[in-house]
DNA sequence: CTAGACCTTCCAGTTGCTGGAGGGTCAAGG
DNA sequence: CCTTGACCCTCCAGCAACTGGAAGGTCTAG
């Protein structure tokens, strides 16, 4: 598929599309180019990318992404094991933080209902 | 207090302070300077910055948090419950991308796991 | 009077994009 | 055939939010 489908598909922007590849993202031969010089992305692309994703959202960067992943082929199931279970403590720090400045804005929301209805 | 203490109190570093400050996320009389040019902040500035760190938690801008918190003052209840609900709002989705980021990683456990002890 | 822990400004660099300029490709319609 | 529109290409400048280093000032304790 070329960059506009596979950045629909994934939900990124061809720009950035381009800028992870130009990152080294991908896999060799996950895209290749057409005649026209036009990039055509295979199926493995989008899981590449989505785990890439993943790993994004959890707080690492592309580059430790890009490591990580580099990695991936020569690892055994315990190696692989190990770093996608660090990957959830990241993701579970992260949804911490997020419970904190939930409740940070709850606790302010609070102070305003309290001055509507008096105690 | 000066920089340092402020920077632990607030979990930021004192360069993050320092560019907090450029980019105007404190209001005048927050931080003051003592005759040696060292900047000495008030208790408000700690409420202050947690504010903005929560918003920023939340997934706003810098600049959205500066202009939320300069018109704080000027507005009446329900705006800032519409305010503060808007944040709320962003927070769930963040939390719901990190659910969806959580997902996809506990699908490659689950395929790990499933090659350990196969069906 | 010096060692250490602070603080100051200034500034260049990093990450992860974003968008624009300037141009090529290609299918459909007049 | 030619144009229009929706794609695509590269290159590059700029942005947000930091980060850290250089070069130097201040203050306290020993």
């Amino acid at each position: 598929m070329r960059i506009g489908e596979f950045a629909r598909r994934t939900g990124l922007t061809p720009s950035t599309v381009r800028f992870y590849e130009e990152r080294d993202m991908f896999n060799p031969g996950q895209i290749t180019r057409g005649p026209n010089g036009y990039r055509d992305f295979g199926e493995d692309a989008v899981q590449r990318v989505r785990l890439v994703l993943a790993g994004r959202d959890a707080g690492f960067s592309l580059q430790d992404m890009r490591t990580r992943m580099a990695h991936w082929v020569e690892m055994d199931d315990t190696e692989r094991r190990d770093l996608l279970t660090e990957q959830l403590d990241v993701i579970e720090r992260r949804r911490e933080e997020l419970e904190r400045s939930r409740a940070t804005i709850l606790d302010a929301l609070a102070v305003l209902e309290e001055r509507r209805r008096p105690t």
